[in-house]
DNA sequence: GCGACAG
DNA sequence: ATCTTGTCGC
């Protein structure tokens, strides 16, 4: 996986959201590859103006953590609604850049197409990696959508004006449902399924569950944490 | 002008 | 996202 390197401190949000327009033309949508050996979650944290990215790559089905990066810098573009990949992806790609292995899927914590401009920051990480990717969040930004089932595995597509753009989904019986859309080479049917699988027992699946816990508490003591997992689970 | 608004 | 303690429920 050729992880490229971008400089956006000089933009305004007028020319990032330009960009964006500019590079919506180029996701893919095609189904994510079945079954994928890894699953990856990307999650970013920022305190005190700190960026940290945190990548862990899953095996698939069993989601057993197998590889990991972390990469911290500072934030060089504001926090605006629409805008979150000119924000964080600087810091992510840096984190991509520490894995030794390229997984078969990522999955970030944000948006893929259901954007006002199609462009999240799964969609944007995608076309910039040529990778396949997931945008997997815990709320909605755009599109509307019906009531959800409360069983697990129920979902209604978020629409736009008649277009399916993600999709709400519960992963978890009676809890708030996590907004699933594709991001590159992604269709919403694969996403869909790939995110029920990959979130067996909480409202988050796996690879951005263990990504945000990596990003929360540095690799020292994720490194631990996986080690006392995988005694318990042989 | 008012409300909505990933992380 | 971050600031922060206890607390209700399975």
């Amino acid at each position: 996986m050729h992880v490229p390197a971008v400089d956006f401190s000089a933009y305004t949000p007028q020319q990032a959201a330009e960009e964006q327009r500019q590079l919506a033309c180029r996701a893919v949508l095609c189904p994510l590859p079945h079954p994928p050996a890894t699953v990856a979650g990307l999650d970013v944290g920022i305190r005190n103006g700190i960026a940290c990215a945190a990548v862990v790559v899953l095996s698939y089905p069993d989601l057993r953590a197998v590889a990991w990066g972390v990469a911290r810098a500072p934030v060089s573009f504001p926090y605006i609604p629409g805008l979150l990949a000119y924000r964080e992806i600087p810091v992510a790609l840096a984190a991509l850049r520490q894995l030794d292995i390229a997984p078969d899927v990522l999955m970030c914590d944000g948006q893929g197409i259901a954007h006002p401009r199609r462009m999240g920051i799964a969609t944007h990480l995608g076309i910039l990696l040529d990778h396949p990717t997931i945008g997997c969040a815990k709320s909605r930004l755009w599109g509307t959508h019906g009531p959800v089932g409360q069983a697990r595995g129920e979902w209604q597509p978020l629409d736009d004006h008649g277009e399916t753009i993600g999709a709400a989904l519960r992963t978890r019986a009676g809890v708030k449902p996590v907004y699933v859309s594709p991001g590159h080479r992604a269709d919403l049917d694969s996403a869909i399924r790939l995110v029920l699988a990959c979130a067996p027992r909480y409202r988050l699946p796996e690879p951005t569950r263990l990504a945000h816990l990596l990003a929360a508490v540095g690799e020292a003591e994720f490194m631990a944490w996986v080690k006392r997992k995988e005694m318990k689970r042989g």
